[in-house]
DNA sequence: CTTACTTTTTGACATAGGTCAAAGGAAAAT
DNA sequence: ATTTTCCTTTGACCTATGTCAAAAAGTAAG
């Protein structure tokens, strides 16, 4: 899975792939689990094999505003905290029982200054997601609350039934009694 | 001012720095004019020297919204369509009588194959940029009007008095006798 | 200076979606 | 199984911001 994703990307030989893939841990990780929270600085990029992930932040009233879902095949991180090693805004949680790939900034710096390729990996990863974002800001900025939950369900087809409504809900910019009408009239 | 920012993030050598400055043309570009329209291909990407650009897209109903504006000392384009050579989705337009750099798609290949720290500046301008639109992302999902007013007088200080106040209340995701009474009252 | 055009402000009114409160359902723990 | 806790739905009411329309202010053109 990881390493097709990988190749999907840039061309990696054989060779490259064995050592890069070699720098991963492969970790299980529970359901509930918060992988980092609020303050600290995110150590490690994660590659979701299996599962499902959010990132999410605390309003100054407590209420907990989901940020991005992170499913299968795609990178999960605090990434402003992992590349910046900066204090993360974000807590990173795992939402079902699930099958990691995780990396440290310290293995993925000898990566990046080892490979030029492992480089462009990254560019595009952070190209794509800046891509996603500007999709989802679109989407929250001038669509109403029920159009932003067609547009969460086509970004997140496998995802929008898996995880809790309020999650859902936070992650559109609406309340949840408002996504709860929305989803009664399909 | 571009050297300046190219060697802030990535320790160019004197001769790296001027093989990669060669590669671009300056441009006096004035007031209003478009440099792209939905459907092109973005074929450049462009450091503003001087003035001011912004980024827009225009609704079904024919409104135009502003996606983000781009002050002096940064990078302007539409990235996804000049990344990946794919038909943009926005508009770039000049507001003001402007200097700008400019670097074709080819020109940046070229470079991002022979330097490697050229890959690496590109991935810290997409994380950076992936940081700014999470923030405004934020501001624009829970915030009142007002509270995004002031986000843009802190993300863009220099830029809010100079453009009209539709583009900006389009930027925020308001109507622009909304912002009108917002400024009102301070 | 006067005319024409664009941008901003103001007012009256409408409405999507928020808030608060309570009742059902589902799932987890004992 | 029964209790406890969490998650979802529903109802009544409220408010921030949108819509529409017109006046006022600012800018460019003749």
């Amino acid at each position: 899975m990881l390493t097709d994703f990988l190749t999907s990307l840039v061309p990696f030989s054989h060779d490259e792939l064995n050592d890069i893939l070699s720098h991963f841990d492969k970790e299980y990780v529970e359901k509930n689990q918060v992988l980092i929270k609020e303050g600290q600085i995110c150590d490690k990029l994660y590659f979701v094999e299996q599962g499902i992930g959010r990132s999410y932040y605390l309003k100054e009233d407590g209420k907990e505003i989901t940020q991005w879902f992170f499913g299968v095949g795609n990178f999960m991180s605090s990434a402003d905290s992992f590349f910046q090693q900066s204090p993360s805004f974000y807590y990173l949680e795992i939402l079902e029982d699930s099958i990691l790939y995780s990396i440290s900034k310290e293995k993925m710096d000898l990566l990046l200054v080892k490979y030029h390729k492992m480089e462009k990996l990254v560019r595009l990863l952070s190209i794509e997601m800046l891509t996603k974002i500007v999709h989802k800001l679109n989407a929250v900025q001038f669509q109403t609350a029920s159009e932003r939950y067609d547009y969460m369900l086509t970004e997140f087809p496998d995802i929008s039934h898996r995880v809790p409504l309020g999650h859902i809900a936070s992650y559109l910019g609406m309340t949840q009694e408002t996504l709860s009408r929305i989803r009664r009239n399909d």
